[in-house]
DNA sequence: CGATCATGATGCCGATAAGGTATGGATGCG
DNA sequence: CGCATCCATACCTTATCGGCATCATGATCG
């Protein structure tokens, strides 16, 4: 049967016009190399050279399938490199989910250093809504999710890759945004806007431990699952919201944040199901800072 | 050393994820076949696939892997097949030179049917002045031409593919005109307006021929090398003509054409290097009629 | 014009690799 | 717990490959 050694070997030969020579370069004496172009030329049923004393030269057909040798074995050789670099998770596909959230603050410059370091790992990022995120992690729609600590939950294993201080949004005209900063017990029996507690259970706990701080516990006006549209119901004059401090970069007019005292912290994690095999997703998570 | 064979035999198993079927469809027992995908695996140094109990799964590097094998393995196989097309002349180029003449007898037909028949063949078509054409057959810059008979001339082979009387051609008010049909006679004396001798030799000797049964020889008014300029130049009342019939088809105005009796016929002949190893020359040549 | 050289083909041998059969080891299932 | 399934391993036989020596042929040169 014909195989990729009796091309290379005929590309030698073609590009030489010469079987010594061409044995030469393929570090191999000239009989077996006169014998495997033979072979090639019976099992193609073509005379691929024409063979006079002075030096061979092609035929029609050998000139033909010397192009296609070239790129048959250019094929294979990029065959047998791309199964390397796919191994080391240099070639192929990621796909990361990721809550809005974190648009505004890691997932940016990580996106950027990843593709950079890796441009032939197709990244694909998805929005999506924090609870559908982590479950599709969990089922595998997804190889890294990027979102608030979900708690240690089940089956994922999860890494803190960034933290950010929370901060007071009020309407420009709220009496609270002539304050320099805030404390806990300026927000009592303020109804807040707030996402609710499937949601985003690890920003309700800080908010809740914050007002508690406060002696009391938040009531909820509003609830929206994003955090833009909280920024946005309260540009809206409909409330206050304690929110991450990234959505200050939202530029949102006739809202004004104040620092918290003492201001509790939110965690951005990238979550993944350690049985995912995709060897990018390690490169991933070194780029992450969650190796 | 990989080769295509492994490719053939992981293709099979990464399509069956099962040693035993794959082997069964590769026509050889399970052993070898773990061995094979084994050694592959280690000379890529990428594990292909995981090895469940049950039935294997692939890796992503293996998938991709798999990718790339088929495009290799459908590359290589065309490639094979390309040869042997190539070898009977159904793949690759024929280049064709021919003078205007040809253009309105044989040559669109010719060209047709061979494209229909060997839609592979790329049949790049040039028109050239008839001793331009000769020697750039008789230097292989062409496979063959399509020209007035040369008279044997060295070095090439020729075959007559078509016949056509010759015709006189007149402005419409020339006395000649109202003569239904020219006998040699009636041309004594006429100026005609004629290819030069050696842009057309059989041509020329034909109309000579014609005007010596009349016991004269031509005289030429005006010489052009192209037939379709010296009707050109008969429509301009310039003088008449003696051409090919094929020149009737031009449809030019003022201009009448008025059979010959007996009329000479001028033969259109393919003329190749007999050393020209295309084989798709040989198709040609078949298609036509110049086997 | 014959000797010589260059070039590819052929004969033969040892090493390597491929495939076959028999069998072992691991895992899931009744 | 025994059995069935499935892949890996051991061992053997055969095929293939590449190396060396040599031959056949055609060009080159004294």
């Amino acid at each position: 049967m014909i195989d990729i050694r009796q091309m290379r070997y005929f590309v030698a030969l073609a590009e030489t016009l010469h079987f010594g020579r061409a044995a030469e370069r393929l570090r191999m004496s000239q009989p077996p190399l006169s014998r495997q172009i033979a072979s090639l030329e019976a099992e193609l049923g073509v005379r691929l050279l024409e063979r006079h004393s002075r030096q061979a030269s092609l035929t029609f057909a050998g000139q033909r399938f010397l192009e296609d040798c070239r790129t048959t074995i250019a094929a294979f050789d990029q065959a047998c490199e791309n199964a390397r670099m796919a191994d080391r998770g240099e070639l192929g596909e990621l796909s990361i989910g990721f809550m809005m959230s974190s648009a505004y603050t890691v997932l940016p410059a990580l996106a950027r250093r990843f593709t950079a370091k890796h441009p032939r790992v197709a990244l694909r990022l998805r929005e999506l809504l924090p609870p559908d995120l982590e479950e599709a992690v969990k089922s595998g729609r997804f190889d890294a999710g990027i979102m608030f600590d979900v708690g240690g939950v089940g089956g994922l294993e999860a890494r803190v890759i960034h933290r950010e201080a929370l901060c007071l949004a009020a309407p420009s005209d709220h009496p609270l945004a002539l304050k320099v900063e805030i404390a806990p017990e300026d927000l009592g029996g303020v109804p807040l806007i707030i996402a609710p507690a499937e949601t985003t259970p690890s920003l309700r706990e800080a908010i809740t431990g914050f007002c508690r701080r406060g002696g009391f516990e938040p009531t909820a006006r509003l609830e929206a699952q994003l955090q833009q549209t909280i920024v946005s119901l309260v540009s809206e004059g409909l409330g206050v919201a304690v929110t991450p401090s990234s959505m200050r970069k939202l530029g949102v007019a006739n809202v004004v944040y104040r620092d918290l005292v003492d201001a509790p912290q939110i965690e951005h994690v990238v979550a993944w199901r350690p049985a995912n095999l995709n060897p990018a997703l390690r490169l991933f998570l070194a780029e992450a800072g969650a190796g």
